[in-house]
DNA sequence: GCCAAGTTTGACCATTTGGTCAGGAACACG
DNA sequence: CGTGTTCCTGACCAAATGGTCAAACTTGGC
């Protein structure tokens, strides 16, 4: 669990194309759909080279994942208890939509690994996430009490964001393919929209 | 593409096996990652006894692509131009929703087509999905045109509900999990949350 | 009860896959 | 330069995988 950070500039240089690379394919294929060659051509190495930064596949996988998991959970983690309701939610979506613009693959490895069950990530699910939800709705529900923002179930609340929010990179290609050719970049219209979204949803 | 349906009872009895169980194991595992063996040993066949009734792994997945986007696309296609619009479209949404309780497994099994790239579906998806989209978008519009609905962007409204709903069926394990093991079941309340997200922001 | 058609299977095959290993190449450093 | 450590690779392996096939078994209709 606790490893050491690379020694040498190869070490880090080679783990990093690793993973950068097994983001790719495991993003597209699923765990299983994925393969050692695969991510080493697309790593620019050969198979036993990758083996001899990481013992299995399954270790990249999970060293891919548990990576994900902080940095998936930031936008959330910032929402301050003590700033102005509204602003704090609007700013959490906000986040979370340029993280679905900025880094799709991360959304999709993790779409992946839910879809097939959660079986690798299911103890930070359960833990880590969990908690973390558990402490923000909990916020929301004061901000409620206190009139700030409208009474919808917290929880729900937060779904909602994830789902809307992912959907963009998740379903990228049939969002580019419904909205046709001449749609370049369907982000800006998606941020107007969910930012109506909400606001209506939340105004008191 | 224009098959004739199977003339035997047997013939009836063991390709819907074979379908219900490739169901469950494409939907879990995707494409690449669900092995021939995986699907006759859930369906209780033996793996050459599959390959008698579709000629591949393939096959098999396009049959049951092609027979799930047409079910799939119906609650849309019921939304009635002449009807009441704000009803008409709350009735799309709960009917979406249903599908994501009653058939998680076929919103599954489009959600893996879709992150994978939709190698498969592109073209039904650029064609009858589009369609169908292009037409519902122009009633919505007329809609808001008459004043009846709120004026958002009609694609992404059709967007956002898919993904609430959907979500419900593809991050099943993790909706659970964050609810903890007391919420037996999450649509009631689901539905509640959405039916007033959406009421909120049709509203004119 | 017979026979042709439909159904099932064990044995088999080529390829792919995750992973190993011995040895060679590159590097760091005194 | 020399030498110990780190890095890399070709050859290899066992298991799994998609798919084939001839032969055996059922079934349905007469």
């Amino acid at each position: 669990m606790t490893e050491k950070q690379p020694q040498t500039r190869i070490q880090r240089k080679n783990t990093a194309a690793i993973l950068e690379a097994a983001l790719d394919v495991f993003s597209q294929y699923g765990f299983r759909g994925s393969t050692l060659d695969q991510i080493a051509q697309t790593a620019g190495l050969s198979k036993p080279n990758l083996l001899y930064y990481f013992p299995s596949k399954e270790a990249i996988h999970t060293g891919l994942l548990s990576r994900l998991l902080d940095t998936w959970l930031d936008p959330l983690r910032e929402m301050d208890p003590n700033g102005d309701p509204i602003a704090e939610l609007m700013g959490y979506i906000d986040r979370k939509l340029e993280m679905s613009r900025d880094y799709p693959r991360e959304s999709r490895l993790f779409a992946n690994e839910i879809l097939q069950g959660a079986p690798r990530i299911m103890d930070a699910i359960e833990g880590e996430l969990k908690s973390l939800v558990d402490e923000k709705t909990t916020v929301i529900r004061q901000w409620q009490d206190e009139g700030k923002i409208a009474k919808v179930h917290p929880y729900h609340l937060i779904f909602s964001i994830w789902s809307l929010t992912q959907h963009y990179a998740d379903f990228d290609v049939q969002v580019r393919a419904v909205l046709g050719p001449d749609e370049v970049d369907p982000f800006p219209e998606a941020k107007t929209y969910i930012d109506t979204l909400f606001t209506k949803l939340l105004t008191p």
